[in-house]
RNA sequence: UAAGUAAAUCAGAUGGCCGCGGAUAAUUUUAUCUGAGGAAAGUCGGAGCUCCAUAGGGCAGGAUGCUGGAUAACGUCCAGUGGGGGCAACCCUAAGGCAAGUGCCACAGAAAUAAACCGCCUCUUUAUGAGGUAAGGGUGGAAAGGUGAGGUAAGAGCUCACCAGCAUUUAGGUGACUAAAUGGCUCGGUAAACCCCAUCCGGAGCAAGACCAAAUAGAGGAACUUUGAAGUUGCCCGCUUCGUUCCCGGGUUAGGUCGCUGGAAGUGGCAGGCAACUGGCACUCAAGAUAGAUGGCUGUCUAAUACAGAACUCCGCUUAUAGAUUUGCUUACUCC
RNA sequence: GGGCGGGUGGCGAAGAGGCUAACGCUGUGGUCUGCAAAAUCACCAUUCACCGGUUCAAAUCCGGUCCCGCCCU
């Protein structure tokens, strides 16, 4: 998720998902999910001051970064998805998001 | 050995596989190098840099406040002075002026900057009188120096000794100040109350600001005028822009580029200085993202964990912080 | 990143050096009533966010922390 063309990257991108985008909770994650046109997803990924001060933030930014990476080629092409982190996120452990993600993605290709 | 006190340092190390930002090479997907902190934090003080006039004048306002030094600068640092705490090492200290002016000092108390309630003493008309006095009582955080002696009707710095405080002179020190002598005879507290004195301070902040180019339609240069508007923290001046005419080609905003990291830089030893620090020499180049780069799995060593993530840069201060190491000094105990 | 404002009973909110820290709402208890409502009386701050300092005396003045909120895109 490296390049900037697997990013969501302007306010008002991020604004169109959350208003025309489907809602999908989970235990730690939300996401939005859009169909994007493209011959590829995008991700972009939001956590808030509550979930913990900056170290925290960023390490569970870089944990689903590379959550992501792994999963990507398994998943269908064409869609932006934003991935909202929960405020009790914060303590969770990489596996715990890792299943939380994988649960989240299964009922995302359901709909 | 124990207790204490002052200070300094480290902030896991090293491999494997899969990934990320940047730079440089090839050149179109590979190599090589490199990639968070001591506080990156709070934004408390100061500075560089950029724009507003080149940062200007006056008033108002704000900040600092023992002395000397350091520094680009500071409310920071160093060395000292006075005061307070501690057996000591050592620590704390907004510490100029109330002997310029003004204000305030609740309640209590006679009285709070002004004199007399109970007293004490004298006189007399023996009274709920007149006068003297400020030692004793009482109130209060504070009552016109304190203790002792002399003195007196009773008393009082009224006089004397010592102590405290004040002023002057002399000596020492760059100075804050210290010491001694002499003198008059004592002056409430509060300036983190207004204020006075000395020194300093223009405003905004990289979302500053400069440039490029698609869309929308107006602006640049020169001259002119006087009002008004905007910018320049508040007010007055001054300045800039907007206004009209002429000459003519370019101004605002999603996006991009620059600003963006080589600097009051770091390391080493030398010289000067008590020190903070300074000078010169040699070597080194050490993140620069733009929704925002350090993660996942795992091996070895180990006591191995805390607080915590750069966003223009730097110097300080403050706050958070597991564990470990080192050094100076003090006190107590034991042994030699 | 930068610039500002605030913190006082359960809630809202005054007080800006000196008495027991106003006031309104809520809550609890009493009076009234056959029972309630309304009315009325009483009670609820021992740490004025926290830590220090100035002062005889601090919610108030000064310094420092913590928390909450707003603005600039």
């Amino acid at each position: 998720m490296l390049g900037r063309e697997f990013r969501i990257t302007t306010t008002q991108e991020y604004n169109n998902i959350y208003k025309n985008g489907k809602k999908i909770p989970g235990r730690f994650i939300i996401l939005y999910i859009m169909k994007n046109h493209l011959d590829r997803n995008r991700y972009g990924f939001v956590t808030s001051v509550k979930v913990g001060k900056a170290v925290i933030r960023n390490r569970i930014k870089r944990q689903l970064r590379d959550l992501v990476h792994r999963m990507d080629p398994s998943l269908p092409p064409g869609y932006d998805i934003v991935m909202i982190v929960r405020h009790h996120a914060g303590s969770a452990e990489y596996h715990q998001l890792e299943k939380d993600l994988s649960v989240v993605m299964g009922k995302a290709q359901h709909r």
